[in-house]
DNA sequence: TCATCCAATTGAAACCTTTCAATTGGATTC
DNA sequence: GAATCCAATTGAAAGGTTTCAATTGGATGA
């Protein structure tokens, strides 16, 4: 395969100039550069990007490393992460660990390895040993979504406390009083702040606690069985909401209550929270909390960013406001 | 930042004993071994990937260019990409061209002047000169979920014909006669596919043919468009059955029915195709035409693996048979 | 005409690893 | 005790690019 010095040698000039005309065309003479482009074209030259970061240094990829490829939000947030990096004519990679810790450490080590500029990592542990690992190896990395306890990282995530709260009170003013949170398992951070947030929007309101219908993962099955725990309820005790710690749940509760016969959000008001793409699509598109998902990817990128060419960098917590969608699900 | 020389010094051996520790640990002997390693630790050594593959000539990598990050079909066939990647010790970074063919030109670009060991990609336009011109510049490349004309290239697809024919073979099973088909435009050779599929069955059939619902896109939102145009036709002209080019269009369109009071399947039975994730998780979960995605990611990842280290290497087009998943959409 | 200047071009060094032929030195064999 | 062998280790070369100080040669000004 053709290298600098075969053009060079095929365009009758000295390998510097090859070069030159790769990375700074002005300081070529027209009629050279174009013998030299000719010649590139003619044996189909291909830079070879490991030589030209080994010398160079740098290199212009970001990765991000994400929890769940299939989960829309991520892809949503990887797509803001691609926003800043495309203007900043970065190339992003994306990694799925697929929340498997020995994924995430293969392809934060390869990631370490290739010399990327600049690592955006959703991790399974934001406390986790290796995520400081890889600052300290040198390549700057931020956590998205997550925020670590130590502040040793760079972070952006989103209030989640709030955004509990927001939900509650909407269906406080709806005029709902009893109302449940379906959700868990509580070792979550964010399935924990949800519900943070939910009770103390519920105590500020003076209104009487959650019920607290408790599930095992987050997922529309999950959903589903919360459907099937809360319809078993005698009609007395019976809430008349449900807020759900995310739209996964939120659209298996929809289905179950649904296919039995209850109509929403009449005899019972739902809220879900990512506002993925899907609630709004759901057969009673779904009132939820909206992160704002692309803010947060670009926020990340303009971080590690910073920490890779600004020498004064220092590392910053950054969060990031929730808002409430409200649609049928609630309004009726 | 340390690299191999210092890790030599710092360890009293030579150059060489440190990379055979990196490379063929089996070669040194376990005094010897253990304070290079232990030299590795104290300076924090990171191995540089660019360096060591400019030597090498090998990468470990793999890519998936895909259409569309946000939809779950794509992500699914990356997952099956990647168990065939994990297994074979390389890493899959993915990248997503958004439908926007400078965005699949650069990173295609970028691909290959990083020298990864594979390409593979589900392309905008399959018969797009720039393919050919990654497979020309030296990196396998094998396309995914979409055959070029051109048999130049490896690809993985499936059959949408054949597809298109399960659907209207399950309706006409299930005793419905006047079918329609919604989806569009026909440009996107994957909604032809299906649509004469469709039409083929009917034919086969003796049913009368299909009325086409046309739409500009595959989306949630032109499905709820399709959906209103079925509503508007006279009672005696409307359908009995449906049959949606995706889960999108039909997830549109069961939301439009059940928002005006229609019964799914009573009043229209509605099949779609894709069978993502949101299918079975719909209000009535949708019956709709399976694609073997993992097996199509894992077919791709074994094609690309075979085309960069076996000589004898000869391109094919794999075909591969989808399925029909029946719900409650069409079974009631 | 000579000195000066500037843009264009050159050539060698450097980047960090892997590879491989060559060397060392201790153990085995006769 | 000499010859042989083998595992462990060494040192230098190679891989393809960028960088930068040095050189060239034509144009400008005096």
């Amino acid at each position: 395969m053709a290298g600098v010095k075969d053009v060079a040698a095929h365009a009758g000039v000295s390998l510097g100039t090859v070069s030159n005309v790769l990375n700074q065309p002005h300081r070529v003479s027209p009629a050279t550069r174009r013998k030299v482009e000719e010649a590139m074209v003619e044996l189909g030259f291909v830079r070879n990007e490991a030589a030209r970061h080994l010398r160079s240094g740098r290199s212009r990829t970001l990765a991000y490393v994400m929890l769940d490829a299939a989960n829309p939000f991520f892809t949503d947030v990887a797509a803001g992460i691609e926003e800043t990096a495309e203007s900043g004519r970065f190339s992003l990679y994306m990694c799925n660990s697929d929340n498997r810790v020995d994924r995430e450490v293969a392809y934060l080590d390869h990631l370490v390895e290739q010399r990327v500029q600049g690592i955006l990592v959703t991790p399974i542990d934001p406390e986790a040993a290796h995520l400081a690992a890889v600052a300290h190896r040198g390549t700057p990395v931020v956590v998205v979504d997550r925020t670590p306890r130590e502040q040793a990282l760079c972070s952006v995530a989103v209030d989640d406390v709030l955004g509990g709260r927001l939900a509650v009170e909407h269906l406080l003013d709806r005029g709902h009083e009893r109302i449940a949170f379906v959700g868990g398992p509580e070792s979550i951070g964010q399935v924990r702040d949800r519900l943070v947030g939910a009770r103390g929007g519920l105590d500020d309101a003076g209104a009487p606690p959650v019920t607290v219908i408790a599930t095992e993962a987050t997922t529309v099955r999950e959903g589903r069985t919360a459907g099937e725990r809360i319809l078993g309820l005698p009609r007395a005790k019976r809430p008349t909401a449900a807020f759900c710690a995310n739209d996964l749940l939120a659209l298996g509760l929809l289905q179950q209550l649904v296919g039995s016969g209850l109509a929403v959000p009449d005899d019972l008001a739902i809220v879900g929270y990512d506002d993925i793409y899907f609630a709004g699509a759901a057969a009673v598109p779904l009132t939820s909390v909206r992160q704002p998902r692309h803010e947060l990817g670009r926020r990340a990128a303009q971080l590690v960013l910073d920490e890779a060419d600004n020498p004064e960098h220092s590392h910053q917590q950054v969060v990031l406001l929730p808002e409430l969608v409200a649609r049928t699900s609630t309004l009726g």
